[in-house]
DNA sequence: TAGCTAAATGCGAATGATTTGTATTAGCTG
DNA sequence: CAGCTAATACAAATCATTCGCATTTAGCTA
């Protein structure tokens, strides 16, 4: 029982902070972007704005609208926008600590997302994936950044 | 001389070997599929279809037909799919044996691409970028497979 | 080598996720 | 509470990719 009432007054405030994180960014408080922070907050995704309009938007809100909210949502850092190379980009909650650092493993038939949160050695990497059972397994592994070129331009 | 000599000879074979495994996959031996085939060998790419079209392919050639050589490829295990979450579907010879395994490091602004052969622990990946000078370095480590719900269906 | 047939192409239109223009609505600050 | 903007709704546009269909052609066969 008093366990249960700490996880809750620890969701609460998490929640509360990532609400403070908006105002901290100059965002507006608004009804969208509250129930966006709130399903992501509640549900772990991460989900396309599509998922996220239907599943978790209430009262009525225009796509357009989340897929704003969510590109402002991202800039402000409160978002992760993932890329799976479905023609689908999903959002989740950015947890800006490294400890919260981890890795998707997706079914290429039913799109189900699991979480990855093992990191080890690159080239047995593969076997997180077959521990759990799937098959027909591979990942995709690309980097990002800035090259020499474009940062002295 | 001589060892120019031996460097082209492996390349036309290569090249030929490319052109048997289309054979040898049932793919007819068009204009396009040849052009593109030797685009891929040619340059390191991976390249878009439209880069594909505009670059390499010099006698007249509708995009949709790249597509559809390029899909046509990649079934026949011809041609890699790469997708950097961009919004852009990239394209790549497919070296069938593990020994040419490899990742990519994109720079987000020019969009070029180096290949990364070094394939190391996890958890220090994102020094390959940064030995290289890059900038606001991330990566992106996504797993795909069949989950055990689907294998039973 | 000519002819046959399914496969491949060209061209135009469709698709579908995402973006954008614009008038209207509603946070927030004083 | 007024006023300034940012945010929203709605509709239309964008843009990579796909598709339909008529025409062409690669590769096989006689």
């Amino acid at each position: 029982m008093s366990k249960k009432a700490v996880v809750k007054e620890k969701t609460v405030k998490t929640l509360e902070t990532l609400f403070q994180e908006m105002k901290k960014n100059h965002l507006r408080m608004t009804g969208p972007r509250k129930m966006i922070i709130e399903a992501l907050f509640e549900n772990h995704g991460p989900f396309t704005a599509e998922e996220i309009h239907k599943k978790f938007i209430r009262s009525s809100c225009d796509l357009a609208t989340i897929y704003r909210c969510l590109v402002s949502l991202e800039q402000a850092g409160l978002v992760r926008k993932c890329e799976f190379g479905d023609g689908f980009a999903r959002y989740e909650l950015a947890n800006n600590d490294q400890s919260h650092h981890h890795h998707h493993l997706i079914c290429t038939e039913c799109k189900k997302v699991e979480i990855v949160e093992e990191c080890e050695i690159e080239s047995h990497i593969d076997r997180f994936a077959k521990k759990r059972g799937f098959t027909s397994v591979s990942h995709m592994l690309e980097f990002f950044g800035i090259c020499p070129d474009c940062q002295a331009a």
